[in-house]
DNA sequence: TCCGCGTGTCAGATTATTTGACAAGCGCGT
DNA sequence: ACGCGCTTGTCAAATAATCTGACACGCGGA
């Protein structure tokens, strides 16, 4: 499991509020932080700190969170959990594309940061580089990509091609949101980027075949105005 | 252009008489050549000289082909053509399943001989680690694999997502032959190694929508016994 | 030359994908 | 708390792709 302690933490934000808000919730674990409150001085830190994780306020005056980020991936691999308002759906595809790993909506609960930031490390640090075959998400499903079989509750279901492909993709990515463009880039290809239709359609047939109640789904969650997340069944702590 | 002219060839075949007519083609387009008469002796060559190519026979007495190709993959990359007897079609398929780049069968031309030998270099030392995209065939046929848009004297035909896999695969590997379970493996996925039947009726999809005469392929050529191979279209000297 | 196996082709059956229309639900502002 | 608007979810029908099975063809070996 990954572990906060000892990591250093890179808060950036103009509030000094919700800097101290975060360095204390983040020092609770064991983690280090450093902070910045402005993007010029995130990029100087990042460059001389080497932190393992940087959180990142996208409403900032001056140098935006977008900017920085963009400038921050020229040099660093760095993982980035980007702060956004919870009603700026749009800002948090933008800093996704931009890439970051992921985004938390203020406000947020301790629970909530903590979790994202150990999932975040989880990936970068622990992370297979080989994609995963064999897959068992909980008592209930289980998923053996090499042979083309899911199991649900014992019985095996039949998928088609492109729901295969689907859950493929968003298995891989568990614990993570991915964008609807980039599922349907992924899966469909570059050039069906805007037709979200289709995608909606086929998490719906997916959580039909693999979720016990498709209604409230605890596999394929979505993520209004953003994409869909499959749930971090390796992240149950 | 892939060049031979100072190349340093490893022939490995336990007739003499072989070797001495291979060294003497090669060594007509300036490659330098080691020989071997078994596959001990390759093994060491292979080692020691770090040969640019190995034209390794596979019927030998002690250690044959097979067994030597399987030994020298666990320590080199080097890359490997068989000699196989003209009618050894299964022979060519396992060597090719062990790593081998391609085979030659005997008997030989010099043109066969050198133009394989070029092929393989140029992908080994020429080749652009990022797939090709956008690709002209020749005037007639030009593909943009980002688009999946393909251009037949000039109209755009439509092919269907199994067309547009295979294809890409034969053209990614130009010039290569990939054989039923290959082509099988990556088009469909591997439960489906033993299905030729599929490939063979995609094939014909294929020639039907791209060959001038789908009856007389020019760019998806038939190799009895062991796969397809989409034609050299670089490699035109 | 003839035979046999691998390859090529066709048309129909089946399955998957796409389309289009509409219902449901969430979250925002009032 | 309420209703509105936009995003998401669902259904069934239309279209398209894939698969099946039968058979013809033709190369290469004996």
């Amino acid at each position: 499991m990954a572990e906060l302690k000892d990591k250093l933490i890179l808060v950036v934000d103009d509030e000094a509020r919700m800097v101290n808000f975060m360095r204390m919730n983040l020092e609770l674990e064991g983690a280090r932080v450093a902070s910045a409150s402005n993007g010029r001085e995130a990029l100087e830190h990042a460059r001389e700190d080497m932190p393992d994780v940087v959180l990142l306020d996208i409403m900032m005056p001056g140098m935006d969170g977008f900017e920085t980020l963009r400038r921050l991936r020229q040099f660093s691999q760095v993982p980035v959990l980007i702060l956004t308002a919870k009603s700026e759906e749009d800002d948090r595809v933008r800093g996704l594309e931009l890439g970051a790993d992921d985004y938390i909506a203020k406000p947020f609960s301790h629970r909530e940061l903590v979790s994202r930031i150990r999932a975040v490390l989880r990936r970068h640090y622990a992370a297979p580089p080989v994609p995963q075959t064999m897959v068992k998400v909980d008592e209930r499903l289980s998923i053996d990509f090499a042979r083309r079989e899911v199991l649900v509750a014992g019985q095996r279901v039949n998928l088609r091609p492109t729901e295969y492909r689907l859950l493929y993709h968003l298995v891989q990515n568990a614990g993570y949101v991915q964008t609807h463009e980039m599922l349907l880039t992924k899966v469909w290809g570059p050039e069906y980027r805007e037709e979200s239709h289709y995608l909606r359609l086929y998490i719906t047939y997916l959580r039909q075949k693999i979720e016990e109640d498709p209604a409230k789904p605890k596999y394929i969650l979505t993520e209004r105005g953003v994409g869909y997340r499959f749930v971090d069944f390796e992240n149950k702590a």
